[in-house]
RNA sequence: GAGCCUGUAGCUCAGUUGGUUAGAGCGUCAGAUUGUGGCUCUGAAGGUCGUGGGUUCGACCCCCAUCAGGCUCCCCA
């Protein structure tokens, strides 16, 4: 044991083989949902410029004011990214991808980083998917974002999950609503928690996200945003909900979602599953019509959607759902001296060139060791060679399932693992 | 950032009111089987008892701090 023991730091944990291949399933899974909507794959740096986040996000918003992982090194500002819309839509911007035509469909894998007091199903560096519409202001880009990912879930199988739609409106809407909802709340103000006073002068609508006893009773009969949305928002809204309705989705309608990130107009949306526990939502999103233009882009209305990996994860545990088998080599050599190591090296290539796995001792263990690590690895057969059996030009072929050996030529030996 | 709970071998856990060399099962490695896995038997390795202080003749056990994890908030993925 080493004198100094290293570890990850707070909130950052190594993914290890059996839970890697776990990974794996998940990931190939995602990238066929996004292969069958044609989404295609973008991949953004980790670290991007603090601006971008600051002013994508919003500088008041938790993740800005307190969550980000930034430095500096010389002139520049680093942060490593808490989530991945502003970095598309920042790449969107800078590469002038209108110009390949059409709405950009887009979906990303990778870790986002954020510095909150890590717990389950939280972490400071944590994996979501994602996919985003750039360019369409239309309700059917909603359908499909939603579409999109529903259809992940719904091919793990994972139960349990309620989808919570609403519409936080546009900057006009809103302005209509604020009002309401302050006119609303001003009379109970001293009852209200002490998060929501302070969140009544500069973000009404977060009250209606609070989960403080004191507040619940009050926020029950307040002014619902669907009220109060112009004709443009409102029409939006029912297109959504029409299209998920003729797309078999189920959902429910909750008039208090409000989400974290300033970006959001009209369509919000949150995944939550029961099987999760304090930190409940699977995934979200909704649309950003004024976010590319907000970052300096030319105006594009745009919807999107980010899950977590590590709930999914967390959710397929506990639904009992098998995400990875066992995974297991084809062919396992095992030696005897080194005249017969130096032939296996050479010769295991021949196995793996005709494209099954292959593997063999690469620590000098005796035969019964090795064979017992064929066995651990599950190999389906051993090639057995000693300097006895290359001088008559044979291997020993073992099938490990019923321990039948034969002594035949290594050609043979290729030509039965074929079959 | 707040409150509560937990922290003993790689893993899951014992450890008597504080009392000598801290245990088990699984796993790992080796032997029984001088060239052959799964079963069985035998043996070995593996622990600064999360870390650092303090109390005490003596601390895995009591106290404080700290780190890490869990739960509830906050918030989100």
């Amino acid at each position: 044991m080493a004198q100094n023991n290293f570890s990850t730091h707070h909130g950052m944990v190594d993914i290890l083989p059996e839970e890697a291949a776990k990974w794996q399933y998940l990931e190939s899974l995602i990238r066929d949902v996004a292969r069958s909507f044609h989404f295609e794959e973008i991949r953004t740096p980790i670290l991007e410029q603090t601006e971008l986040i600051a002013r994508g996000i919003g500088a008041l918003t938790d993740i800005v004011s307190k969550e980000m992982f930034a430095f500096s090194r010389g002139e520049d500002n680093y942060v490593l990214r808490p989530e991945g819309t502003a970095p598309v839509a920042r790449a969107y911007i800078q590469h002038s991808l209108q110009q390949r035509g059409g709405t950009q469909n887009l979906f990303y894998i990778g870790p986002m980083f954020r510095a909150e007091r890590p717990q389950k199903g939280r972490q400071r560096q944590f994996h979501q998917f994602g996919a985003e519409v750039l360019g369409s202001a239309d309700p059917l880009a909603d359908a499909e974002i939603i579409a999109f990912m529903m259809e992940v879930y719904k091919r793990i199988g994972v139960k349990n999950m309620v989808l919570k739609l609403n519409s936080v409106g546009d900057p006009e809407s809103r302005a209509a609503y604020k009002t309401a909802l302050q006119d609303y709340f001003r009379p109970f103000l001293s009852q209200l928690s002490e998060i929501s006073q302070a969140r009544f002068d500069k973000n009404p609508m977060r009250i209606l996200d609070s989960k403080e006893p004191e507040d619940q009773h009050i926020k029950a009969n307040a002014p619902k945003i669907t009220d109060y949305l112009n004709e443009d928002c409102s029409n939006h809204f029912e297109k959504v909900k029409s299209h998920l309705d003729r797309l078999g989705i189920t959902y429910i309608l909750d008039p208090f979602l409000v989400r974290g990130l300033d970006y959001y107009t009209k369509t919000a949306f949150e995944l939550t599953s029961s099987d999760l526990g304090g930190q409940d939502a699977l995934g979200g999103g909704g649309r950003y019509d004024l976010l590319i233009e907000e970052l300096g882009g030319k105006a594009t209305p745009a919807v999107g959607f980010a899950s977590g990996m590590e709930r999914l994860l967390i959710v397929c545990e506990e639904l009992g759902i098998e995400l990875a088998k066992p995974k297991s080599v084809d062919v396992y050599i095992v030696t005897r001296g080194e005249v017969a190591q130096a032939w296996a090296m050479e010769n295991i290539r021949t196995i793996r060139e005709t494209g099954l796995s292959a593997t063999m001792d690469l620590s000098g263990k005796s035969m019964k060791a090795q064979m017992k690590d064929a066995d651990r690895k599950g190999a389906r057969f051993a090639i057995i060679v000693g300097e006895d059996e290359l001088q008559q030009g044979l291997v020993n072929f073992r099938v490990m399932a019923d321990s039948t050996e034969e002594s035949i030529s290594f050609t043979d030996a290729l030509a039965k693992l074929n079959t």
